[in-house]
DNA sequence: TTTTATTTCCCACTTCTTCCCACAACGATG
DNA sequence: CATCGTTGTGGGAAGAAGTGGGAAATAAAA
């Protein structure tokens, strides 16, 4: 299970090492795709075949979903991680998702998500400040 | 069954020490996640799998769940229990809860948390003065 | 073909983390 | 009262992780 966040630098050659705790679960080959909320999403190969299967069942014919399977494939990108655990960074993704030299490395279940730090920091405050409406969900999904 | 108080020392390494009587009950390995009001929870194995199973039931798609789910998974971290009985904070936790030098480790049932020990004590303070009233409360649903 | 630019691979430095041991305080026990 | 064991705290040293940069390889331009 991918968990924790971690602060790193993305490089002058477009690089962002892959924190120590996930490149056993990471594997060699990753796939970046452009993510929600202005961040990019790194699956494994293994999540990115199960999500690509989900993804092409939903009917072509909705415009919408149509949309989106052009979002979620025309900006996914296959990457190798090189020999001491980083990633390589398309242009086209750098911009996407507005990533300056700081960035965080955030694990969520069975995907990494790569954000801008500044946009991270300022993601996280706005959610901690639903705090209450996070206590109440935690009620009803059974843990407090 | 966690219960007890212990005021213990963050030291310059970010490791505070289990209390010797929780030890037992944690295990080697645990999880440590941001908790509410402030301070960080800390989960035996079992039932993060139990909490993060649930967790995952939601889908990826719906912004309320991917942002809570982010914020749970994004905030844990797994941790091992050093060989003297002491575990590792990381660095975004230390700040999500503002944790100085003197910190609070409390049994809660089946879960430890861990406070600031200033925030701990104005924390009981003011639920100390709202005993009173509380136990009116309780009174009249007829717990007490 | 030569030159220039860009990408890929590998090495090296520095910082941080991890592992281990030591000391001091405390309590229990004989 | 002395001793032994346990608990909490501190710190040194080896190793790992993160970052930067150079050289080789590839591609593009002249």
């Amino acid at each position: 299970m991918l968990i924790g966040e971690y602060k790193h630098t993305l490089d002058d050659k477009k690089r962002i090492s892959l924190p120590a705790k996930f490149r056993k679960e990471m594997g060699k080959k990753i796939v970046i795709t452009p993510g929600l909320d202005n961040c990019l999403f790194v699956f494994t190969m293994g999540q990115w075949n199960k999500i690509s299967e989900k993804l092409s069942q939903s009917s072509m014919l909705k415009a919408d979903s149509r949309s989106f399977n052009r979002f979620m494939f025309g900006g996914a990108v296959e990457v190798e991680i090189d020999s001491i655990g980083r990633m390589l960074i398309p242009d086209f993704l750098i911009e996407r998702a507005g990533l300056k030299s700081r960035v965080a490395v955030i694990g969520v279940e069975d995907r990494v998500e790569i954000w801008n730090e500044e946009g991270w920091m300022n993601y996280k405050k706005v959610v901690e400040k639903e705090a209450d409406a996070l206590a109440e969900k935690l009620g009803q999904v059974g843990v407090l």
